[in-house]
DNA sequence: CCTCCACAGGAAGCGCAGGAGT
DNA sequence: ACTCCTGCGCTTCCTGTGGAGG
């Protein structure tokens, strides 16, 4: 998950280095003049790009229409139309993985509703926010506060201030808020921040507040206490990953404004749908792969981006999950990886375990047993034997390795482990982490 | 069938850092 | 400035589990 906003990061830092460059480039040119027609000339080159309008292919896009998504774009509209009729609608609960669409459904509704109401002058408000930026009780309330009150600065006030400021808004103006909590299991105290929304529903004569919570965590759900639970979830949309149908359409659709006309194979697209689809049905990577493919047939100077530029991006996009991930983890975990790395491509071809056991394959015990030696040797401390299993356990939610109990054949219980990415390159990432 | 093995993973607790309260 | 509280990373201790072997 955090891989993906470190990814969009580096890719702007990427784009932003361009621009540096080319500034340098210009203020050579001004020297000499033989220069500026090279230059020019480059430019021009650079300037026959594939896209036709980069922005639409870029994440932090919203579409207009939001193929197969029609379901639930009608099920909560239809839950928030009360409020055009002027009484509460229920919380909605929405979970899904990610690039499943929550965020833009929801975006696409309000859009729609904000402009409805405008119309018709109608007390509605809503307001977005996302938990990663204002992770506690006090920064959402804060932010909504500010959202409502434009012109001022809560900044300093208590809780239960700004808490009445925003009673005090429903009351007087009769408004019906609707407040989407994106990430909303980034939110430390939730329970509580749950509880006086809802609980400010009882207090208030006119007006309400409807929250809508997205998350993409599907356990998050289990862990909060009951009520909050029931209050927050009184309607609950899961959103299903997209097959490789229907991410091809979502793609064909994008890339036709995003690309030049005839700009892109089609067997490029199928082939970025199929690539995303078998990963996680996760919208925001195809487009991604889309997107780098383009860049890297740009750089080619391309005129047709073709299934070997999405090879290419693929590899490139894998690189840069495999690094900011590996970058993020724990000195000890990284460890761990890099044992099961290390392992992997030592027993390739010459296991001697018998039996019915996929090439690469390793014992949860003997990694352990690796990862002790290794650490000794570095002259580092070792973790225990059950924090190394929480920590097994991490790197599968990660992805970056793939468990399956023992069965048959195996004596005890024990977890067999393989490696989720290409050995080497895994290795070649931690190397440059743990090594200074 | 029982016992042993090789673990899995829950529960409790500990030391520490950092933030909140006073 | 001070204490108090809380979350985090981790250890210790423990119970549970599925298969191998006698």
């Amino acid at each position: 998950m955090n891989g993906m906003s470190n990814l969009s990061l580096s890719l702007r830092a990427e784009s932003d280095a361009e621009v540096l460059e080319s500034g340098i480039v210009e203020s050579k040119a001004k020297s000499e003049i033989s220069e500026i027609v090279k230059n020019v000339f480059e430019r021009r080159l650079l300037n026959a790009s594939v896209f036709a309008n980069k922005e639409i292919i870029s994440q932090h896009y919203i579409p207009e229409k939001l193929p197969f998504r029609e379901k639930q774009i009608d099920e909560i509209s239809s839950d928030l139309s009360p409020s055009i009729k002027g009484t509460k609608p229920n919380n909605i609960f929405l979970y899904g993985k990610t690039g499943t669409g929550k965020t833009a459904t929801v975006k696409h509704v309000l859009e729609q509703l904000t402009e409805f109401v405008s119309k018709q002058s109608l007390p509605v408000f809503s307001a977005y926010i996302n938990c990663r930026n204002h992770p506690s009780k006090y920064k959402v309330l804060l932010k909504v506060a500010k959202s409502f009150y434009p012109s001022k600065d809560f900044l300093g006030y208590s809780v239960s201030f700004i808490y009445e400021k925003i009673l005090d808004f429903c009351e007087a103006n009769s408004a019906h808020l609707i407040l989407v909590l994106d990430e909303i299991d980034k939110v430390k105290d939730l329970d509580e921040l749950v509880y006086s929304l809802t609980r400010g529903n009882d207090e208030l004569g006119k007006g309400s507040i409807t929250l809508i919570g997205i998350s993409n965590n599907l356990m998050f759900k289990e862990k909060l206490d009951p009520r909050t639970k029931s209050s927050l979830c009184e309607k609950e949309l899961v959103f299903s990953p997209y097959n490789a149908n229907e991410l091809k359409e979502i793609l064909v659709e994008r890339c036709e404004k995003a690309f030049k006309p005839k700009a892109v194979s089609d067997s490029s697209i199928s082939l970025v749908a199929a690539l995303a689809a078998q990963e996680s049905g996760d919208a925001r990577t195809a487009v991604m792969l889309m997107q780098r493919a383009g860049e890297i047939a740009d750089s080619e100077k391309a005129v047709l981006v073709v299934e070997q530029h999405v090879e290419k991006a693929k590899a490139s996009v894998e690189e840069e999950i495999i690094l900011s991930m590996v970058s993020t983890l724990p000195g000890q975990q990284q460890l761990v990886l890099y044992s099961i790395s290390a392992m992997t491509i030592q027993h390739k071809g010459s296991r001697r375990i018998t039996g019915e056991i996929e090439e690469g394959t390793l014992f949860s015990g003997e990694i352990f047993e690796t990862y002790c030696e290794m650490a000794k040797h570095l002259g580092r401390r070792t973790i225990t034997s059950r924090w190394y299993r929480q920590y097994i356990n991490e790197l599968e939610m990660y992805g970056l390795i793939l468990i399956t109990a023992s069965g048959k054949g195996i004596r005890g219980q024990t977890r067999l482990i393989k490696l989720g990415f290409d050995a080497e390159r895994i290795k070649s990432a931690l190397e440059k982490e743990l090594f200074k």
